[in-house]
Parts: structure tokens; C-alpha cells; sequence
DNA sequence: AATATTCTCAACCGCACACCC
DNA sequence: CGGGTGTGCGGTTGAGAATAT
């Protein structure tokens, strides 16, 4: 039945190498050179299988193998071959000089792979994921459609939305994204052409020219097509925290502008609403997303922004979402966040479901003035004195900011205790659990009275997001 | 500290294809 | 043409490590 494999036979050893058998294969090669793999093991004295020695050799003892991290270039060039070529990890390999198929295969499934899939984008076709569309779609329907929707349930935040904080969202958010209305579809399209186009640039130029790629902004799009949301799109206010369960109630329809519909739509490119009841305890937190802290929102700061829902002069303060994510904690009822929770049936695509949220394509030299760029309508809360603490990425905590001079990492211990600061903890040089560094940053602290307004960005896979968008009391 | 669970990745498996005789 | 052999490839496995409970 079948070829007898090789590996069966007899007396052959199977499992890992030990450190003298491969300086044997090693020896062997060095003076007759590889190939004949069926009879070098024979002549070389290795218990082995040729196949069992092929792979050693060209997976692990070859010469010019690069050994270590993936670095981020390597990751980028993975992902948009990927997106090109699919699982042909050879020809994948063939372009990554040093890497082997199987340790790029390895990478993809153990790294990657999951990282897109907690960015909303499906790993096999590098699009959104389209389920999470229809499902938004479904929303937007019914928001539309039907004035006796229960709101706080479908979108599952009913339980622990704090109304007050509804209505400041509610006073917060503006027309600003009427522009991003179908930019779904739009970008669908485009990443269907940018797929044509980079196809078109393999079959006519190989090897690749990665630096074409890479300085493509076609090609950018096509590794990260989320990036084509804009950034009016969204950001992520934390709400207040609670102090007690009955503060939860639930709110009527008609408490909510028209113009919510429209804010659940265009900025839910992927399933930021979903609710199949469960418990926010089932729901598995994204490592970009698990900011666990409790602001305090100051009560003369909320009547502003609650006086400004009919204020012209502040249009276009982006609050994109109420939705933050849950806690760990067994005790979501006393965290700060609003939630949502995924109709998903895998961790993956629990994963998920809160990424891809808040995209922006971020200049890498942002400041006051990129960050008020973006969020223009904060430079009405802010004009008393801004404070740009430049790029904190890569700086210990307990910093103190430059111009501030306060030690703002003490005075927000959320920040601290967050899975992003745990997880650049662990990200020691010698940790490989990650290829990419931590690409974290707390960018921008804008200060009024004593308000603080902090912006938390994370970079992954050259998408830089905003998670975090946090008002806080000093 | 002990145990359970999850993650990682080197190694294996089986198939496909090219080449040779 | 057909069988044998060599090689390459992609999917899967499982031991050990890391992490969580």
C-alpha cells in the first residue's frame, strides 16, 4: 500500500538531532558537498533517513541561515508576499534571504497569523472579514429601520452603559465621518486592484522588488488595507467607572441622536457591535486593547461637552466609540468600560473583534500639531497649554514628561498595569516570544486646568492605532 | 510549589513532480 | 511508457518550554 517510507526502516533514528550527529551531517557536507541525500547518511554514519538529514540541513545547520527574530521589514515582506503568493512558503522563503520555508511557515501560523486575525483581517484573503461586515450591515438596517430596537442590547453594552456617558458620546460625536460613508466598499475595491496590480509586478519582475513594495502606497494598502480608513474614523473614550450596578440602566432609543446610525455605521468597518449574550468574562482580551484603568472624567469638562452638543465651533471632536474593552477582572460591573462582546465561536475570532477599531494612518513625526490635526476640535479644550511629550516608545516607566515635568506614568498606574506595559516587560531582547517589538507609544499628553487628555498608540504591522483616547484628572 | 493549560517550532509525513534508465 | 529514485513542498504532530491557575 503505498512507498514504504523511508524513515520506517529499520534501526533509523527518529526526533530531534542531537549536537553530534548534526556536526556529523555537518562534517559529511563540508567535504562531499549535499545531495544523494538516500545514500549520505550511510557514508556520513548517521542513523538517519536522507530526508531526515535534507531537512536538518537546509532547515537548521545550512550556513546561511538567519537565526533569530524576524525583524519588522521581515515581517512586512511576509505579509504582502503572503498576500500575493498564499501558503507558497518556498517561493515566500526564496525572497527573504536566510529564512526557510518552515520557519516562515511556523511564523506565520504561530505569529501572524493570529495578529491579523485580531485585526479584523482575515489571514487567507488579507480583506476584512466579511461576516463581520454583514453583520454591521444588519446593524445599520436596524438602527434605521426600527424604533423599537433595543439598542443597549443589540449592540451588548446594556447591562454596564453608563447613560451619562452615552450622552457625552453622544455630544461628542459629529459629521465629522460623513465621509468615510461606503469607505468599505471602497476600499474593498481597492485592494482588489492593488492585488492585480502587485500580481502583475510579481509575474513581470521576479525576484520581487521589495523596495518597490515597500515604498508603494498601493502596496502598503495591500499589507494593510485597514489603513485606508481614515482618521476622522474613530477613537476610544473610556467611560467613567461606576460605583454601583444600579448606575447601569438602560437607554431608550429616542435619547440617541439621528446621527448615531450614521457613527455605527461608518466607523465599524468591521463587527465592532455584536452581542450573543455572553458574559464579558467569556470574552478573550486583545493585547492591544486590555487598558484596564478608571479616569475620572471631571464633572466641569463633561457639562462642556454636553453644552457643546449644539456648539457649531466644536464639530469635529472625534469620538468614535463607546466601546472599550472588558477587563479580566471577575468584575466587569467596577471596571470603566463600556463593552461589547463578539459573536464568536473561536479565541481568534474573539480575538478579534475589538481590533481593527480605531486605525489610523499616523505620521511617524506626530505631535500637538499632528494629534490636533486629527482631533482638530481638541484644540478647544486645550488652549491653555499643550504639551507634546514626543515619542515615549521604548522609555521606562516612571519617565517623567520632558516639558511637563510630571511623572505622568505614576499618576495614571492604569498605564502601567496595562497588557501593553506587561507585555513590553516581557519583551526582553532574548525573549523571541515576539518577533516585532513592542510598538507601543504614549505620544501625546495634552493638559488643560488639570485635565489631562492622553493618547495611547500602538504600532503593529505599521498600522499605528489610537487605543485609547483617555481623559483623566490630575 | 504543584499542576494544568497553552504555545512554539523542529521534525515528520505524505504527496507531487522531475529526472533517469 | 513505466518504474525507481531524488527532491521539494505544505500540512501536521508532539515534545519541551512558557504561562496560567
Amino acid at each position: 500500500m503505498g512507498k514504504v517510507p523511508c524513515c520506517d526502516k529499520e534501526g533509523l533514528k527518529k526526533g530531534p538531532w542531537t549536537a553530534e550527529e548534526d556536526q556529523k551531517l555537518i562534517d559529511y557536507i563540508q567535504k562531499h558537498g549535499h545531495g544523494r541525500w538516500r545514500i549520505l547518511p550511510k557514508n556520513a554514519g548517521l542513523k538517519r533517513c536522507g530526508k531526515s538529514c535534507r531537512l536538518r540541513w537546509t532547515n537548521y545547520l545550512r550556513p546561511d541561515i538567519k537565526r533569530g527574530r524576524f525583524s519588522f521589514e521581515e515581517e512586512e515582506t511576509i505579509i504582502q508576499l503572503h498576500c500575493v503568493l498564499g501558503n507558497k512558503w518556498s517561493a515566500i522563503a526564496a525572497r527573504l534571504p536566510g529564512r526557510t520555508d518552515n520557519e516562515i511557515k511556523n511564523y506565520w501560523n504561530t505569529h501572524i497569523r493570529k495578529r491579523l486575525l485580531r485585526m479584523g483581517i482575515d489571514p487567507v484573503t488579507h480583506t476584512p472579514r466579511l461576516d463581520l461586515l454583514e453583520l454591521t450591515s444588519v446593524l445599520n438596517s436596524s438602527l434605521y429601520n426600527s424604533s423599537q430596537l433595543n439598542l443597549p442590547s443589540l449592540l451588548g453594552i446594556g447591562p454596564i452603559l453608563n447613560p451619562n456617558m452615552l450622552s457625552l458620546a453622544t455630544a461628542l460625536f459629529s459629521s465629522q465621518c460623513r465621509n468615510t460613508q461606503n469607505i468599505t466598499s471602497q476600499y474593498l475595491h481597492q485592494n482588489q486592484l492593488d492585488q492585480n496590480l502587485v500580481q502583475n509586478q510579481l509575474q513581470s519582475t521576479q525576484p520581487v522588488q521589495l523596495n518597490t513594495i515597500n515604498s508603494s502606497s498601493q502596496a502598503n494598502q495591500l499589507q494593510c488595507p485597514v489603513q485606508e480608513i481614515q482618521p476622522c474614523a474613530t477613537s476610544n473614550i473610556m467611560s467613567t467607572p461606576f460605583s454601583s450596578e444600579s448606575q447601569f440602566t438602560q437607554v431608550k432609543m429616542e435619547q440617541l441622536p439621528p446621527n448615531l446610525t450614521n457613527f455605527s455605521y461608518q466607523n465599524s468597518p468591521t463587527k465592532l457591535w455584536q452581542n450573543n449574550g455572553e458574559h464579558p468574562n467569556d470574552f478573550a482580551v486583545s493585547d492591544y486593547s486590555l487598558l484596564k484603568f478608571d479616569p475620572v472624567i471631571d464633572p466641569q469638562f463633561e457639562n462642556q461637552i454636553l453644552q457643546s452638543n449644539n456648539d457649531e465651533s466644536i464639530p469635529n471632536f472625534s469620538f468614535g466609540t463607546l466601546i472599550s474593552t472588558p477587563s479580566t477582572s471577575p468584575t466587569p460591573l467596577n471596571s470603566s468600560s463600556t463593552t461589547t462582546y463578539a459573536n464568536c465561536s473561536t479565541e481568534d475570532e474573539r480575538d478579534s473583534y475589538c481590533s481593527n477599531i480605531l486605525l489610523y494612518d499616523m505620521p511617524n513625526s506626530l505631535n500637538a500639531s499632528g494629534v490636533l490635526h486629527i482631533f482638530p476640535s481638541l484644540s478647544n479644550l486645550t488652549h491653555s497649554r499643550k504639551l507634546d511629550l514626543g515619542r515615549t516608545q521604548n522609555e521606562e516607566p516612571g519617565m517623567k514628561g520632558s516639558q511637563s515635568g510630571v511623572d505622568f506614568w505614576t499618576m495614571i498606574p492604569w498605564i502601567k498595569s496595562s497588557s501593553l506595559f506587561r507585555a513590553k516587560a516581557s519583551n526582553s531582547p532574548s525573549n523571541d516570544d515576539d518577533a516585532a517589538p513592542p510598538r507601543w507609544s504614549i505620544s501625546m499628553l495634552l493638559e488643560k486646568n488639570n485635565l489631562l487628555c492622553v493618547f495611547v498608540f500602538v504600532e503593529d504591522l505599521r498600522i499605528r492605532a489610537v487605543i485609547c483616547v483617555c481623559l483623566l484628572r490630575i
